[in-house]
DNA sequence: ACCTGAACACCGTTCAAGT
DNA sequence: ACCTGAACACCGTTCAAGT
């Protein structure tokens, strides 16, 4: 059976949560597709190209139903929650969608969506747009880290090295802070970074 | 004359700033260094390692003569234009650091002072924590996409692209958007997602 | 202690040739 | 139109052997 765009396209993002983005090479993915190595190309013309591809496909349905009826700041706290959840829906999706530059689809409706529902809080074309890409690079960030930390070999292992490097003489602030670790609080951390965020923004739109 | 440590790292960060972080390899490094490619690994055990101490070096002195006469909202600004102007400091700085995981010692003392000034305005040490970690995640995210758009291929001809894949009929706030995008202002557009963030952290603080 | 030389097991990409 | 087979120019890492 001959292979099509879209086939490609899913078995990657399935190879992906199986193997990791660093792990995914053109000749695994190949190997997935029951396939020569070379054969990807004729479908995709580069490896980026596909993780572009990839990375807009991760964002598909991130501004369906959205529930109109919220004030525009929760409209704002949802579309974010969608695009977290987005990112996390594969491993390394926030990385995958961190490393790609150029407007896709599924990308583009997301900003449009962003920025329309802070345009109607009361913000200019300017401060909308600003906005939007200050959301959108705190949640990119926050969910590049949260899983970096999952991906670490030894989770408790890790938590173990960070205690120990941190010495409550030189570090005492640090040191202390080592009892609110986002990991076991992952989605109040989220929510809690998210809310300084839009609560800058509430007092920008004044 | 043998190597040192030391002038790995030095001439791992001047490679950075020549070919940029994709084109960084430990055989280019061995050569740039006169050396066979075996030879760097006496001094690191692994790339990984080599990264993780280049991502430290570029913060060498961010918490180094701060103005401790500031209030502290402005000592938290100052600090993050800091980071901000570190990660920038070397070519792919932000992408470099943003990959790197574990706690290094300058990475620490940015993190004490960013936690300790924001408890000397008040936050517990929780939401001093998680307040550094949303000012962090800004100022990362917002280092990496200004070092991606500086290093595409040709700037006016992605932001040709940009304006292409952008159709007012579907995407007007976008397209109305365009006239601000961040690049033509950098400083601004970075100071503006910072206040928004610190505003924030103002309120919680009460 | 520090480095060479050579190998091992991989990569992304290209492209004539097949079907 | 779509894929194979084979090549090209690379990688990171290891390690016996040299000095």
């Amino acid at each position: 059976m001959r292979l099509s765009r879209d086939q490609v396209l899913g078995v990657a993002l399935d190879l992906l949560d199986e193997v990791g983005l660093d792990q995914l090479t053109m000749r695994r993915l190949a190997g997935a597709l029951g396939v020569q190595n070379g054969a990807t190309y004729w479908h995709f013309p580069g490896k980026q190209v596909l993780l572009e591809a990839m990375a807009d496909a991760l964002l598909a349905g991130v501004t369906s139903d959205l529930d109109k009826h919220l004030p525009w700041y929760d409209q704002v706290v949802q579309l974010a929650h969608r695009l977290h959840e987005a990112l996390l829906s594969r491993r390394d999706g926030a990385r995958l969608f961190a490393g790609v530059f150029f407007p896709l689809p599924n990308a583009l409706a997301y900003g449009e969506q962003m920025i329309s529902t802070l345009r109607a809080g009361g913000l200019s074309s300017r401060d909308a747009a600003w906005s939007a890409d200050t959301i959108t690079y705190y949640v990119v960030s926050h969910s590049t880290e949260e899983q970096l930390a999952a991906a670490l070999p030894d989770p408790s292992a890790s938590a173990a090295r960070l205690v120990g490097s941190v010495d409550p003489k030189r570090h005492p602030h640090l040191f202390a802070a080592l009892d609110h670790l986002p990991a076991p609080h992952r989605e109040e951390h989220f929510d809690f970074g998210l809310r300084l965020v839009i609560d800058g923004i509430r007092r920008a739109a004044g």
